[in-house]
RNA sequence: GGACCGGUAGUUCAGUUGGUUAGAAUGCCGGCCUGUCACGCCGGAGGUCGCGGGUUCGAGUCCCGUCCGGUCCGCCA
């Protein structure tokens, strides 16, 4: 049907007889001329038809977004009529014959480029929102993507093995997905959070290196960068080290940008996670922004934490500085903001001083805070951050996961705002993560997984669990984290060692993990592996803001699909045969209580 | 579970202190036009102001509830 993409053509196709398929993405009408700008995966060209073209009449019949074939001929353009701004602009297609393969109603929302639409009016329209440019190049690049990082693993003697989507409740910690069973009454299959334990049992099976581009389902609240399924580039290994896992891993990203983006990446520095939450109040921080948070409270002797907002002198307070290049030009209005912001992560307010003349002492300083510091902590303060004239100085005092996190996202904040990256790219290492993090109650959880391999002995591990550092990594690239493995437990009794430190009965274990701890048992090598979201690279590498933009067919915040409108009810007879039966809400409620 | 923003023509939006027949742009339809390219000119059609209730002589506008979309916190690697 078809000889040319409408996108492919230019002057080398001059005097040529084409046959093109594509949509119409614009007719201008002049009476005696008609031109349609015909658009398919490929570009836009445009097609001329004139009075005494044969099919004329059906060229005045085409509306937006018809389906046409048109036979013509590619010729030069005039210089008084090249379009510089078009790919193909150079030439057009003299129309000869036009069929029309399918109208079209009018669109529901423009196409164009110059226009905005609502994401709920694109999403219940999705097939028609794909067709724009930008989700064309979008998706074309996530092909791609896929498409090197399979040719690499592949050349480094990996192999795609699939794993079941129907599968057992796991581990994971986020809610599963429930798929009811026919064949077995009262019984749930669950969706996989991720392959984790399949892929390890790969390596007991001796597969040596495994990786599989997978689905992942998690039943848990949407963000902008959250969806319920996602897609994670997955890879284990044998016999492989951190450092090894960690060195392939990162030569596969180097490739990938270079071979995509044309982009060379720089170093991939490692910094501990204890390093990353003192200096960036975050364990993925984004390294494009130079500045750092400061500790001072070693410098306010007996001032009280009330100062910068902070809890009453509470000696587990953290107490922090946040200095920004330039920043002293931010108004009153906007540190009010700021406050706002911070006060989402459990600040109780937001101090600064505002550095004009530090060469006048604490006079050349603007704040309210200084006369509860006194002149010579202030100082002290301000050598501490190195503040220049022209500078904000921000503070933070309250528990160390308040200061974390409010500093930590008012750092990527001001980064953004005041638009004070250094850098395009910034990939990093994050390293020596905690093995567990205390919960309320004094117990234990994993902070990475329960199948992670600590760094120490299970003697050490045993007698202090939160002093105990894991073998896992996370690649964090901008601040968002990319992807994340570990070294796993290959031993049974570690593996219940771990277990028991987190709580799980023995009765549990055997329960849950009964298969896992059996197959340690029979020759279990050692390994490690990582696991990239390949939805957030996409992001990245496409400068979207959503993750929505990534996926073809993507659920909105409430996880629903407005194309298909999932999801929806099921027949009484279906219900049946799984012997479900739906309570009535008031039912239910009454159950509750 | 919580905080905040939004919902008015097909689409993107405006709509003042509650007051006449709810507007603009664009799209759509009809007419004219042989070189435009986000074509141009003339004319026309197009509205459950998300939904339900309330206050009021009178509600797009105020109040309560609810649904939907979005951003974030909690949650989630």
């Amino acid at each position: 049907m078809r000889s040319n993409y409408c996108g492919a053509l230019n002057a080398s196709f001059i005097d040529q007889e084409v046959t093109l398929c594509g949509w119409v993405d614009r007719r201008r009408d002049h009476g005696g001329v008609i031109f349609i700008d015909l658009r398919d995966r490929d570009g836009i060209v445009q097609v001329v038809f004139d009075s005494d073209c044969k099919d004329f009449a059906l060229a005045d019949k085409v509306r937006s977004e018809y389906v046409l074939q048109v036979k013509g001929r590619v010729r030069a353009r005039s210089a008084a009529t090249v379009n510089p701004n078009m790919g193909t602009g150079e030439v057009e297609v003299y129309g000869l014959e036009v069929s029309i393969l399918n109208e079209s109603e009018t669109p529901p929302f423009p196409l164009s480029e110059h226009s905005t639409v609502g994401e709920d009016v694109r999403l219940k329209y999705r097939y028609m929102d794909l067709r724009r440019d930008e989700m064309q190049q979008k998706l074309r690049l996530r092909s791609k993507v896929t498409n090197v990082i399979r040719n690499f693993l592949d050349d480094n003697g990996f192999l795609d093995i699939e794993t079941p989507i129907l599968t057992r409740a796991t581990p994971e910690g986020a809610r599963d997905y429930l798929v009811p069973s026919r064949t077995h009454d009262g019984k749930f299959f669950a969706l996989p959070q991720s392959p984790q334990l399949f892929k390890q049992l790969l390596m007991v099976s001796g597969f040596d290196r495994y990786y599989q581009i997978a689905k992942c389902f998690r039943d848990e609240d949407l963000r902008a960068d959250r969806q319920p399924e996602f897609t994670q580039i997955d890879i284990e290994t044998s016999f492989m080290s951190e450092e090894q896992v960690m060195t392939i891993t990162e030569k596969m990203i180097r490739q990938l940008f270079k071979n995509i983006k044309g982009v060379e990446l720089g170093e991939f520095p490692r910094m501990p996670f204890a390093e990353c939450m003192d200096k960036y109040g975050s364990d993925k921080p984004d390294l494009r922004l130079p500045m750092q948070l400061v500790e001072i409270k070693d410098l306010l002797k007996n001032i009280d934490f009330k100062v910068f907002a902070g809890p009453a002198n509470d000696p587990k307070c953290r107490v922090t500085a946040l200095k920004i290049d330039g920043g002293a030009s931010i108004s009153r209005k906007q540190i009010d903001g700021y406050t706002k912001f911070v006060s989402i992560y459990g600040a109780k307010g937001l101090a600064w001083i505002k550095v004009n003349e530090i060469e006048k002492g604490v006079e050349g300083l603007q704040s309210p805070i200084i006369k509860f510091l006194g002149d010579e902590v202030t100082m002290n303060v301000m050598a501490r951050v190195g503040a220049k004239n022209g500078d904000i100085v921000f503070f933070g005092a309250d528990t160390s996961k308040v200061v974390s996190e409010a500093l930590g996202a008012l750092r990527c904040k001001l980064g953004e705002d005041l638009n004070l990256y250094t850098c395009e790219w910034a990939p990093m290492w994050v390293v020596d993560f905690p093995m567990f993090e205390e919960l309320d109650g004094g117990n234990w959880t994993a902070l990475h997984h329960p199948f992670t391999a600590p760094s120490c002995s299970a003697e050490e591990l045993a007698a202090n669990p939160g002093a105990a550092l894991s073998q896992a990594y996370d690649m964090v690239l901008n601040g968002t984290e990319l992807g994340g493995g570990s070294v796993r437990i290959h031993k049974q009794d570690m593996q219940t060692n771990v277990f028991e430190i987190l709580g799980i009965s023995f009765e549990e274990q055997r329960e849950k993990f009964g298969f896992l701890l059996d197959a340690l048992k029979y020759g279990c090598p050692p390994h490690a592996g990582l696991a990239f979201g390949l939805d957030r690279l996409i992001m990245l590498m496409t400068a979207s803001e959503s993750i929505r933009d990534v996926i073809a067919f993507p659920k909105t915040q409430s996880a629903a699909c407005v194309l298909t409108d999932a999801p929806g009810r099921v027949d009484n007879t279906q219900l049946r045969e799984l012997n479900i039966r739906l309570r009535k809400k008031e039912e239910a409620a009454k159950t509750e209580a």
